[in-house]
DNA sequence: AAGATACTTAAGCGTATGCTTCACCAACCG
DNA sequence: CGGTTGGTGAAGCATACGCTTAAGTATCTT
């Protein structure tokens, strides 16, 4: 997952998805290098559950899916959260004796 | 940024700094490797501006720098965001002429 | 049917990553 | 003081990654 998102090129296609569905060679053109690189990076974001495709006739289409960005995004904040929500306790109890000074709580 | 929460040791550690400030060596604990190796992912998380650390005497305090992970989370949801109210939109054009034809549409 | 288009697959190659070992320094501890 | 603890830095190594070329398949187009 985010060993997928590691890699800008990877990013950049990511970005162009969210724009709307695009077949191989669109999400090829701006980028500068061979469609063969492109469709492994694909199979990668693919894998990663980050990207979904079907194949009509000859021109594969590729679409976002949000659920695996919503994981990550989920994982982030969780933690971010958990990291915050100590800190302010710790802020509370710094004010806390700060003002009255008495019993020591142990964490 | 992603690159460095590529990596499931790395963020194994950033777990462990969620609960609180950590040593090196406590870091290294719960993970199956040299504190060499410890060092190295740590550095990695440092220049992602994941982790900020002092040196007092002669152990190495970390703590986690959420700036870094607000960013990655503000990434995400953005390019989320911007895929569903795309969806959203083309939602409502697909209802829009649900109302005016009905000819066989493909499954 | 001939040719172009849109991929697909496999092989190979250079570089980056993750890890270990070894040598080393700087504090703390008795 | 000597020894242990906590961390640092460089070298080396195996594997993973990102990319290319080359050869192939299936689908339009004319």
């Amino acid at each position: 997952m985010f060993q997928a998102l590691a890699d800008p090129n990877r990013r950049q296609m990511v970005q162009r998805l969210c724009e709307g569905p695009a077949s191989v060679s669109e999400l090829a053109r701006p980028l500068e290098m061979t469609l063969s690189a492109v469709v492994q990076h694909l199979s990668v974001l693919e894998a990663a559950g980050l990207v979904r495709s079907q194949k009509i006739g000859r021109v594969r289409t590729c679409r976002l899916d949000t659920q695996a960005l919503r994981a990550a995004e989920g994982w982030i904040s969780e933690r971010r959260a958990l990291w915050e929500r100590r800190f302010d306790r710790l802020g509370a109890l710094l004010a806390e004796q700060d003002g009255t000074l008495e019993t020591g709580e142990k964490a």
